[in-house]
DNA sequence: TCCTGTTACGAACATTGTTCACTTATTCGA
DNA sequence: TCGAATAAGTGAACAATGTTCGTAACAGGA
């Protein structure tokens, strides 16, 4: 039911669809993707869908604003990305380190995957402040997995301090996956990305095995 | 000796000195501390030091260039930041744990303290890529910095597997540091930071030190 | 004094974000 | 059926900024 809107449209030339919005936004994705930021201009986005700048504007709001929407986008798509690889691993809940590390290959995966949607997110964030409330909570919605897998490790009853130990492994594993990956000077970038996070993950949850 | 260069001035207009180059990348220091990358534009840099935009250009090349320049210093701020707190604190080289703290809380004031600068070097180096090899150069005396405090640890023993802890340890620190400082969800996100690595940085040290 | 080579200068161009007066498409009322 | 009203799309135009390059300024030599 409900198909048809019961309200009357309003006289005046109708508006551009959802749909063609919906477009115009998988059409920034794509250029994202060709190329960048850099290739993410009004006019490109323009050009792509047929639309006029105007209109990019009267849908988007500034350019800012639409970087944020992706960007946004991109947390959603990273977070669908751990939880299908924590699914697909399919290892037991007790297996709280192992599974950490399927997701901290699933980053370092989806990070290759999306180089540039990435970069995206990093350095606008970087450069202009986060996008506020609604980034928070997809953060949260992160650093809620890591809480969960966590939370039968022996050392992690406390929930303050897995909140807390969530939000360092998360932020460690990221520090070390910006940093490493990019580096020409190792040969194998992803191989010494994954040592390093278990160097640490393996430290601190052992450690927490011990102390708990 | 030697006050006066010996080879005398070719002919033609006199080219602007070191001095004034000098000046010139002071000015855009102070530029980017006042108001950020986004200050730091080549009109300004010109306006500033009473030059022309075409000598900015002859001096720095282009705006890139010049903005890699500034991140070179930021690094070299920041090491010998780091240098002068680890003397600081005189701690004796035993105390491992400390020492790397003390690394980590210089790390949160330097960025307390030149907050604009620190970010430009993270959105420029995101969206553009490093400087190449003398970024590089510079990161390795960062690490070599940390890999000197852990050696005396035990479980460090094992040269190779210091410069990896090291490096992971630091790649911690940072992801921690830009993660957890500028995210307002925190009442003290200095605090919040410090509790973060410290449970890393524990957790590190202490099982390698059982673990041998 | 004039010539020549070097360098600084800044007007001019290209690109890109952004706005807004105008055109277009549609509905409503007569 | 038609004109008025109105909402929305359009793209020329503006502003800011990176970048180039023809020209003027300057210093040494003839």
């Amino acid at each position: 039911m409900d198909a048809q809107p019961k309200t009357k449209r309003p006289r005046g030339r109708p508006a551009l669809g959802q749909d063609v919005r919906d477009a115009a936004f998988k059409a920034c994705g794509a250029l994202l993707a060709e190329s960048g930021l850099e290739g993410m201009k009004a006019r490109n986005v323009a050009k792509r869908t047929g639309l006029s700048i105007g209109s990019i504007y009267k849908m988007f709001g500034d350019i800012d604003d639409l970087i944020r929407e992706i960007n946004l986008e991109t947390y959603a798509l990273l977070e669908a990305h751990h939880r299908s690889a924590l699914d697909a691993a399919d290892l037991p809940e007790s297996e709280v380190q192992a599974r950490l590390m399927v997701l901290a290959k699933a980053y370092i995966e989806f990070i290759i995957a999306n180089e540039r949607r990435w970069m995206a997110l990093l350095s606008f964030n970087r450069a202009k402040g986060g996008g506020g409330k609604r980034y928070a909570q997809t953060e949260n919605a992160l650093y809620g997995i890591i809480e969960t897998v966590l939370a039968p490790a022996p050392g992690f009853a406390d929930a303050r301090f897995r909140a807390r130990a969530a939000r360092a492994l998360w932020a460690s594993v990221h520090g070390i996956v910006t940093i490493t990956l990019p580096n020409k000077a190792h040969k194998y970038p992803v191989r010494e990305a994954i040592a390093q996070i278990d160097l640490i993950v393996g430290g601190v949850m052992r450690d927490a095995a011990r102390s708990g």
